[in-house]
DNA sequence: GGAAGTACACACAAAAAAGTAAGTATGAAA
DNA sequence: TTTCATACTTACTTTTTTGTGTGTACTTCC
């Protein structure tokens, strides 16, 4: 009995199949959600700061990750009526950690692509 | 002068348009292939039984993430000719050095679940 | 003799994600 | 006075991802 639907879902499971876990995954793992975590662990943004740092990102892209991690919580949208526009994105608590784990992902990736690179290689020639 | 391409691509950067591992990311973070990671994190597993665990998954998506992990080095395919077919995947060493550092990301997820959505609720509220 | 299980591959269709271009309001600089 | 910058939104198109259904080769079970 403790497979039931909603036992399994009051924690969060990853292999159930309806579970709200799977969406928050997919916008904090999403192309741009990770670069967004990353970039405000090093502090507050501005939107045209983020979109200079993270090369390619479009404005429309950019700003549907922004909402996502803002309703999600971990981000924190401040802007002050002035002309023109001024908006700062920073983390929240919540945010801060996540993105601990989200660096520790990709600082892994970056300071390790050598070595899936020459894994790659290797299964080229084995054919 | 150090922002030139060929250094940034040397240790990988992610906020570089076109950086390997940008793909590698994907590959980790895609929605199955998180899910291979954390299952063989705890064991070696079939074809079969990873599709059985992991709710939802195609044969064709588990095979095509399956083929791209193991192509990055992370998962070991290993087949016996006898029939029917038998292969088992397992993590190598590098898979297993990606897998922790995954499983600490959705492990706080999972935790967290409840945060997140009263968080949501709460931005629902605020309109 | 027909069905089921295994680990896939392949062609095609559907769905989801992403990109593109344009528009908005306002003030300041050239 | 035209242009630029800001922080977006919206409509539309393209690309990418994912799903579906089928086939395969062989054996065991009913």
């Amino acid at each position: 009995m403790k497979n039931r639907l909603s036992h399994r879902l009051e924690k969060g499971d990853l292999f159930a199949n309806p579970c709200p876990s799977r969406e928050i995954l997919k916008h904090v793992c999403s192309r741009w959600g990770v670069l967004i975590l990353i970039a405000l662990h090093g502090g507050t943004h501005r939107f045209s700061e983020l979109r200079r740092k993270m090369e390619g990102v479009s404005e429309k892209m950019l700003a549907q990750s922004l909402r996502a991690l803002t309703e999600d919580g971990f981000v924190l949208r401040v802007s002050y009526p002035v002309v023109p526009p001024f908006v700062e994105y920073s983390l929240t608590p919540m945010g801060k950690e996540v993105a601990e784990r989200v660096a520790a992902l990709t600082d892994w990736i970056e300071l390790n692509l050598p070595r899936v690179m020459a894994s790659r290689r290797k299964m080229l020639q084995e054919l």
